[in-house]
DNA sequence: TCTATTAAACAAT
DNA sequence: ATTGTTTAATAGA
C-alpha cells in the first residue's frame, strides 16, 4: 500500500477521493489533466514511474523489444495498434493499454505463448514500468486482481491446464478471441437473461456451497486424488523450451490416473462462446444461455478426442479443439481476416511451427490423460491405455499422421492399442461435430454455436450445467462427452446429438472434412482404424446408431434449444447411468464406428449447409 | 450502452 | 495463500 503511495504519482492523481481503487493513482480524472499537459508525452506526464515508463508503452517507437515489439508482431497487433485512441492521453496509469492488452502482450512475448498467472504478473512487473514497484504485492493487490479478472473475463484468453506440479494454469491467447481485436467480453452480465442466468448461477453457487459443505462431492469421486504424480518432469514449466516435454509428456503417463484429470478439462473450457451471444444477444436464445453451458460440454468432447492418446495429432486436434472450444472458430478466423490461414486450423501466428505445436501440446497431454484416465477409471481399471509405456511411441507415429494425415492409416495401425472402453468410441463420435463447427463458423459467432449445440446440445442446458457444477466440473464434463454418444438407452438424445453432427458434417467441404477426419479420427480411431478419406469414419459409426441423416433443418435448431433443455434432464440421468453401467461395461457399449465406413454417403447426403445457419444467424 | 478498471465475495487447490 | 470466477460499482467514450 504504502509503496504505491510512494509511487511517483503526480500530485494530480492523488486526491481523487476514490473509494475503491487503492492501487493506483487515479487515472481517469488525471488523464484529462495529463492529457492536457502532455499529450504524447503523456507518459512523462503520467509520471507515474519516472523513467521507465517512457520506454514502455506509449510510443511504438519504443526500442524495447520486449514489450511492445513482440506483441505487435502477433495478434496483438490489432489490439495494441488499435488501442491507441487518439493518442492523446493515456487511459491508465501505465499507458493506454488495457489490462487485456497487456496480458496479451505478455503471452505473446512468451516463447510458448502461454504463461501462468504468476508469469504474467512477472511480465507486468518487468515490462511495465508502472508495475515495477508493485512486484511484491500480494495476490490481493488490485492490479493482480484486475489481471485475474481480465483473464477470466475475456474470451480472448484461454486457460489451459498446466500439468506441472502445482502450477497454475497456462493462459494462452485464444486465436479467435483476439482476432478481431475486440475480444468480446463474456457477456454483459446484466441484461437479458440476466435474471434467468443469475438465478441459475446463484443457485449454483449456493448449491455448491451447501453441497460443498454437505459433501456432494461424492459423486465426483474423490476429490483430489492426488496430485499429479507426476513426475514427469513436468515441472519445468519454464516458459522456455518445454517442447520436448510437451510431446513427451503428452504421451507420458505421468499422470496416470489421477482423478485430477477432470480438472484438466475443466480448465479448457473457454468461456468463449458466450461472447457471441453477448454481442448480438438477441437472436439465439440458445446462444446466450446455452452457450455457457455448452462450454462445459465441449470440454467433454475434447476429452474425448484427446483420449485418443496421440500427441501429435492431438496437437492439431487440440488446436482445433481449442479453437472450437474457444471461439469455435478456427475457420472463422480467416474470415475475420485476422487469421491468414484459412484452411488450416493452424496457429494463427506464424510462430515457429514447432513452438506452435508444442505449446498446444502441453495442453494435450492433459487431455489425453484425462481421457485415458477416465476411461480407465470408468471403464476399467486396467488402464493399459494406449500402450502406456509406449507413450513415446505413439508420438512418433502421430507425428507422421499430422504431417500426412492421409497416410495416417498405416501408422495408426501400428499403435492401436485400441482401447476397449466405449469412451473412445464416444469420443470419436464427438470428433466429428467439432469439425462441423468449424464449417459452421462461416458465420462469426452464431454458427459456431450451432455446432456446439449439436455437440453440446445434448449436454448443454442451464440445468445441466448447474447440475454439473454441483457434482464436479470435471466429471461432468466427461459425462457430457459421453452423453452425446450414448448408445442405446436414450437414442432420442443421442440422436439429437448425432443428427446435429451429421448436419454439420454435411456442411463440411471436402477438404475440410478430410482434414478434420485426420485430426479427429486418427486420434480416436487409431486402433486401426483407417482414416477414411471421407473422414467421418467416426460419424458414420454414429450414423449407424441413430443416424437420422438430417434431423432437422437448421432452422429447427433454435427450437432445439428448448428441446435441449428437455434433454438435459434426461441426459443427466443417462450420464450417470451410463457411467455407472455402460461405461463400466465398456464392452456392452457398442459404439463401434467402423472406421471403414467411410462412404461418405451418409454425411454427404444431407448437406445442410451453412446457408441454413445463416438464416438463424443474426448477421 | 458498452467497455474497462477496481473491489470484493467465493470456490477450489 | 494463490488462483479463478463472478458480481457489482463506477467512469469514460
Amino acid at each position: 500500500m504504502e509503496e504505491e503511495n510512494v509511487l511517483p504519482i503526480d500530485p494530480d492523481f492523488e486526491p481523487q477521493s476514490r473509494p475503491r481503487s487503492c492501487t493506483w493513482p487515479l487515472p481517469r480524472p488525471d488523464i484529462s489533466a495529463v492529457k492536457t499537459g502532455g499529450t504524447d508525452g503523456s507518459e512523462s506526464a503520467a509520471g507515474t514511474p519516472p523513467t521507465e515508463e517512457d520506454k514502455h508503452d506509449p510510443q511504438p517507437s519504443t526500442p524495447e523489444p520486449d514489450k511492445v515489439a513482440v506483441s505487435e508482431g502477433g495478434v496483438l497487433t490489432g489490439v495494441g495498434g488499435a488501442t491507441p485512441r487518439k493518442g492523446t492521453s493515456r487511459r491508465n496509469a501505465w499507458g493506454n493499454q488495457s489490462y487485456a492488452e497487456l496480458i496479451s502482450q505478455a503471452i505473446e512475448n512468451s516463447p510458448e505463448k502461454r504463461l501462468t498467472l504468476a508469469q504474467i504478473y512477472d511480465w507486468m512487473v518487468k515490462t511495465v514500468p508502472y508495475f515495477k514497484d508493485k512486484g511484491d504485492s500480494n495476490s490481493s493487490a488490485g492490479w493482480k486482481n484486475s489481471i485475474r479478472h481480465n483473464l477470466s473475463l475475456h474470451n480472448k484468453f484461454l486457460r489451459v491446464h498446466n500439468e506441472s506440479t502445482g502450477k497454475s494454469s497456462w493462459w494462452m491467447l485464444n486465436p479467435e478471441g483476439g482476432k478481431t481485436g475486440k475480444a468480446p467480453r463474456r457477456r454483459a452480465a446484466s441484461m437479458d437473461n440476466s435474471s434467468k442466468l443469475l438465478k441459475s448461477r446463484m443457485r449454483a453457487k449456493q448449491t455448491k456451497k451447501q453441497a460443498g459443505a454437505s459433501g456432494i462431492g461424492g459423486s465426483a469421486g474423490a476429490m483430489q486424488g492426488e496430485g499429479v504424480s507426476g513426475t514427469n518432469g513436468a515441472d519445468s514449466p519454464g516458459p522456455q523450451s518445454q517442447f520436448g516435454k510437451w510431446g513427451v509428456n503428452s504421451s507420458s503417463p505421468s499422470s496416470r490416473g489421477s482423478l485430477d484429470d477432470p480438472d484438466m478439462w475443466t480448465s479448457f473450457r473457454p468461456r468463449t462462446s458466450s461472447n457471441a451471444s453477448t454481442l448480438s444477444g438477441r437472436l439465439s436464445p440458445i446462444a446466450t444461455g446455452q452457450e455457457d453451458e455448452e462450454e462445459l460440454p465441449e470440454d467433454g468432447l475434447l476429452g474425448g478426442y484427446s483420449t485418443g492418446n496421440h500427441p501429435p495429432i492431438l496437437t492439431e486436434t487440440l488446436m482445433e479443439e481449442l479453437d472450437l472450444i474457444d471461439g469455435l472458430t478456427l475457420m472463422t478466423g480467416p474470415q475475420g481476416g485476422a487469421s491468414p490461414s484459412t484452411a488450416p486450423p493452424a496457429p494463427p501466428q506464424p510462430l515457429p511451427s514447432a513452438s506452435t505445436l508444442l505449446p498446444r501440446g502441453s495442453s494435450f497431454p492433459s487431455f489425453r490423460q484425462l481421457a485415458s484416465t477416465k476411461a480407465s477409471q470408468g471403464s476399467t481399471p486396467p488402464g493399459p491405455q494406449n500402450t502406456s509405456g509406449g507413450s513415446s511411441t505413439s508420438p512418433s507415429n502421430f507425428g507422421n499422421s499430422l504431417f500426412s494425415p492421409l497416410s495416417g492409416p498405416g501408422s495408426h495401425g501400428g499403435f492401436s492399442p485400441h482401447v476397449p472402453s466405449s469412451l473412445e468410441a464416444l469420443l470419436t463420435s464427438d470428433s466429428p461435430p467439432p469439425s462441423e463447427v468449424m464449417m459452421t463458423q462461416m458465420d462469426p459467432l452464431m454458427p459456431s454455436q450451432g455446432g456446439l449445440l449439436g455437440l453440446g446440445g445434448s449436454l448443454s442446458s442451464n440445468q445441466t450445467k448447474q447440475s454439473q457444477m454441483m457434482l464436479s466440473k470435471s466429471i461432468d464434463t466427461s459425462a457430457v462427452g459421453q452423453m452425446s454418444l450414448q448408445p442405446q438407452p436414450q437414442l432420442q438424445h443421442s440422436q439429437m446429438s448425432f443428427s446435429m453432427m451429421h448436419s454439420g458434417m454435411n456442411q463440411e467441404p471436402p477438404q475440410l472434412a478430410t482434414v478434420k477426419t485426420q485430426h479427429h479420427v486418427p486420434g480416436l480411431l487409431q486402433h486401426g482404424a483407417v482414416p477414411s478419406p471421407g473422414g467421418n469414419g467416426g460419424l458414420q459409426g454414429l450414423g449407424q446408431f441413430s443416424t437420422p441423416p438430417c434431423f432437422m433443418p437448421p432452422q429447427d435448431r433454435l427450437p432445439t434449444d428448448l428441446d435441449i433443455e428437455m434433454f438435459t434432464e434426461n441426459l443427466d440421468c443417462d450420464v450417470e447411468y451410463i457411467i455407472n453401467s455402460d461405461l463400466m461395461d465398456g464392452d456392452l457399449v457398442d459404439f463401434n464406428f467402423d472406421p471403414i465406413i467411410q462412404g461418405g454417403q451418409g454425411y454427404t447426403g444431407p448437406a445442410t449447409t451453412q446457408s441454413s445457419s445463416h438464416n438463424w444467424v443474426p448477421s
